[in-house]
DNA sequence: GGCCAGCATGTACGCGCTTACATCACACCT
DNA sequence: AGGTGTGATGTAAGCGCGTACATGCTGGCC
């Protein structure tokens, strides 16, 4: 009768007493734990992954130690370290950029980790994202056979990103493919805020030379600022100007004109982590890679070029 | 010279050993573990106090463990369960309806907690937060003062929900002041999306008999969905309709019209409730309870009434 | 020079649990 | 009837730390 435990267990609840975690921890040597490391919890596309894979890995027991880099890689590996002490069995982290003792420490211990988000196809890692290199190219390609020749780019800081960079890289080599190439007084990077879309976009206007008829931004808040501001200034778009955006925020379909951009499925790709995760813990065979598609959804903001 | 202790540490640190949490945790009976429950991260509003919270604590070296409920009161009684076990010496929580055993195994332990984001003036538990009822209550006013007489209400679920609750309630007082009610008919629960509101203007519209001049929503993601639904309808808005939201969310400012709605500061709960559970760990005197504000921010979605 | 205070150093126990192993009882087979 | 295998039950060790206490040492004082 193995469900005797169970109610002792129960009963034991009952009377206020619970397993205590450490100790549990300490004799088994097994905690249970897992972490996942993200810039911030502010972003609703790191929420909806850490959702995901929360809600997949404590359906197999498993506490999440939620970790928050703010962008910054040595707040990355000090939380890692931490994490590390407390002991997690498995961990996901987001971007590929990080400081080498980040991979090192997790490595020496053999603790099995995924890279959430983004995919670069020759990583040495294990990746669970999309390809944001191929993604931006497409986007690109998209802008391209629609007649368009003269780019903006407006993105988020790129400081040890590898996800933006590996936009902007995608953008470039597609405009490359064409002979074309961004002007540097055409590229605006800060914050992804409205204001940052709404005022990137004045000073793109203001600059002297042919103007862009296309901008393509590093995601939907920046590209619904320029959205804004475009109204306001009472340009047409897409009749003498094109944006895109990237996410695809449930907003997104209902702005003026309604913002063609890329939707991604986090939630699939935290689901998916967890998952990777799981089938490490168990000893299972490796499963390969998922590669996740960035989806364009073209809607109202992008037209031919100077129509 | 005790940064002796530190000298060691960092050496063994170079040779890759970090200490074990579980160990220490045992030994010293500290766990320098807080908890913070939560219904998803799924909404800016509690990923925007988790974030903070977190902050806040990892500063004081002590790391969180983030549950959610998904709105689900036996899931958040269970969530904390786990968290106990775990060894929480601290935990935050979202809503002060919650299963009684959920406060009474905390109590029982002698965990120090904090109800967050409602804050009920007559509550038994220490609050930070602001008062919902009061809020839709002023909200409500405001409208009144405008001459609405006739409203709707669309909002998200109510179920196990005080913070919905005391919002429905506080719209309710408001208007009874005025020897006002709101029309069965008048009122929608649903999921708080842009759909949600849309579909339910659409139905609200339809309904036979005095049409209403206000929609009070539940939140600013309802109220555009509505706002949005009465520009395809060609509604004049505010002309013969009065919208408003709750939250502020950056897009308010920019909808059109802007949206009337009521802002909370959920950086600074977050970090009040990280502040409230610190002093109680170091067994200093109790603060007060912060009662935050929910400011009316009065944009282009609302007007006069039959003007 | 001896004594003790004060500090540095060393040692061992135990936190709460898991688990491997030893013990025991029982039943079955030869 | 004795031996052996199976399963239930009991026991004790030890996971990796913190800490309280014992021990050793140095210096200052009478």
């Amino acid at each position: 009768m193995p469900e005797v435990r169970d109610k002792i267990f129960a009963v034991a609840a009952e009377l206020g007493w619970l397993p205590n975690a450490a100790g549990a921890a300490l004799a088994s040597r097994r905690t249970w734990l897992a972490g996942v490391l993200i810039p911030t919890l502010d972003h609703d596309v790191f929420a909806a992954q850490v959702n995901a894979l929360q809600a997949r890995l404590s359906a197999s027991g498993i506490t999440v130690l939620i970790g928050c880099s703010n962008y910054d890689l040595d707040e990355a590996a000090e939380q890692v370290r931490v994490m590390l002490a407390r002991g997690i069995e498995a961990l996901a982290v987001v971007g590929e950029l990080q400081r080498p003792e980040l991979f090192e420490m997790i490595s020496a211990r053999g603790v099995p980790y995924v890279v959430m988000y983004s995919h670069a196809p020759q990583s040495v890692h294990p990746c669970v994202g999309f390809d944001n290199h191929a993604a931006f190219s497409k986007l690109t390609r998209y802008l391209l056979d629609l007649g368009h020749r003269n780019f903006a780019v407006i993105h988020q800081p790129s400081l040890d990103n590898d996800r933006v960079l590996a936009r902007l890289s995608g953008i470039r080599d597609a405009l490359a493919s064409e002979g074309l190439a961004l002007r540097p007084q055409h590229v605006f990077e800060g914050p992804a805020t409205f204001d940052f879309g709404r005022e990137s976009l004045r000073k793109c206007l203001d600059t002297p030379g042919p103007r862009p008829t296309a901008i393509i931004c590093g995601n939907d808040t920046l590209a619904i600022g320029t959205l804004i501001e475009a109204r306001a200034m009472g340009i047409d778009v897409p009749g003498t100007l094109s944006i895109t955006g990237f996410d695809d925020l449930p907003i997104a379909e209902f702005t003026s004109p309604p913002l063609t951009t890329m939707r991604v499925d986090n939630v699939a790709i935290g689901r998916a982590a967890a998952d990777y995760l799981l089938t490490r813990l168990s000893q299972q065979p490796i499963v390969p890679r998922e590669a996740f598609d960035a989806e364009l959804i073209v809607r109202g903001s992008t037209g031919p070029a100077g129509a």
